[in-house]
DNA sequence: CCTACAAATGAACACCTGTTCATATGTACG
DNA sequence: CGTACATATGAACAGGTGTTCATTTGTAGG
């Protein structure tokens, strides 16, 4: 009650600090060691090793990295034994990566000179 | 023929170089000005210097910004008299942006220290 | 042709961010 | 407890990127 909020349907244009909140989850997936990372756990569970190991990084670059992912809950972690396993952490990141992968692959109209 | 290409249905991981692809599409949406433009121009095609002028943004930077997100195809140009029109360039870019909102409007499982 | 307006471009600066190396935390096991 | 393994953290460097300012291109009209 305090603010009208939930009355506006689709806020047309976004604040300026939802907006950088919203770019800041783009920038995530902007990188592509990064995007690389989440792509390798977008199905399944993997340890910090295994990641490294398949995409040939260190697991001090991995584990950097993931701690920026799951602080922005991209990707979900869970410890077993010695290992922690990350995950995407939901079907948003899966279905953004798709959509996004879709768009990629679309025949351009024009080439930008 | 002279590569098998689509007979992988689903490529688990994608190539690096697909990967550095699309972490540059992502990236153009990772900066909070060029977020905005694109969140300005999401529903209908507006001219440069409306855009400018809506978001309290030089046309100089403004068109800098859109050149690097038409050369990704992520707006299209349509020149009408002196001006020219900015829109989106098709509904992956409208879905990516409202399932990254969704995403952001979500329950975080846990604060990260 | 020349003025006025809208948009685009280029160069230069300031800032941010990914990476590496070294070290620390945490967990299992003898 | 002490060793070994997996992951996490901190500091520092190098490279990339957004922004500004000045200039140019393109379009319409008198």
């Amino acid at each position: 009650m305090t603010k009208i909020h939930a009355l506006r349907p689709r806020p047309r244009t976004l604040s300026d600090d939802h907006a950088a909140e919203l770019a800041d989850l783009f920038r995530l997936l902007g990188d592509a060691t990064r995007l690389r990372i989440v792509l390798a756990c977008l199905e399944a569970p993997v340890p910090v090793g295994e990641i490294a190991a398949r995409l040939g990084l260190s697991g001090s670059l991995v584990s950097h990295h993931l701690r920026l992912l799951r602080a922005a809950s991209i990707v979900r972690a869970e410890r077993q034994g010695k290992q922690v396993f990350y995950a995407a952490a939901d079907d948003h990141v899966r279905r953004i990566v798709a959509d996004m992968m879709e768009h990629m692959a679309e025949p351009k109209s024009e080439e930008d000179a």
